[in-house]
DNA sequence: CAATCAATTTGATGAACGTCGAATTGACTG
DNA sequence: CAGTCAATTCGACGTTCATCAAATTGATTG
């Protein structure tokens, strides 16, 4: 329990997921609230929701969000914690 | 005088600059020495000197690192103020 | 059940870009 | 000056990947 080391930051796959500007807006949308919706991100940037559900999964893959479905929506948290790993390992540079 | 406000980070471009694994690489060998030859970059990484070239000159058009002409040889130096200045942009998110 | 809506999956397309070989530039050396 | 060496430029090739339209899944509602 409390075992706050679980897995290592996978520094290169979030350096890639942030190469993209879209995809690094989206986050930062993302991080600005708390759990939103695709829809609700959707009406903030002129993207198809196939782009945008396949950005989202991105994240998820680097851990950088987590994607909780809510019925017909689905919830999209940003994970603070894996951000200021990284930020630690970025510093360490 | 003493104005380190001079330009904005380019924090989209540097996100960018870091996405690629081989140019961060390179960005990390930099940044663990002082300053360092093109050539004694290339002993540590199996690349040619056209593409390590290409790299270089990416790093610092975000300006990450600095080049500097030695006769034969090329300087280069990782710009850690700008590397700060970068992260403390990350952390606002 | 039929209709609607959010989101995902799939497949295709086009652009961006990492990579290298070859030719070139520019500096050092004998 | 001729030769060599570090690095850059140029051009081409191949791959990666963001993007979207269309079809699909799954949940909600009337």
């Amino acid at each position: 329990m409390g075992n706050r080391r679980k897995a290592a930051i996978d520094v290169q796959g979030i350096n890639r997921a942030l190469g993209d500007p879209r995809r690094f807006e989206i986050l930062q949308q993302i991080a600005r609230g708390c759990s939103v919706a695709c829809s609700e991100l959707r009406e903030q940037t002129p993207i198809t929701p196939a782009t945008l559900s396949h950005h989202l999964k991105e994240l998820e893959a680097v851990g950088l969000v987590s994607l909780a479905r809510n019925g017909k929506f689905v919830d999209v948290t940003f994970r603070r914690e894996i951000w200021q790993r990284y930020l630690e390992a970025l510093q360490s540079l």
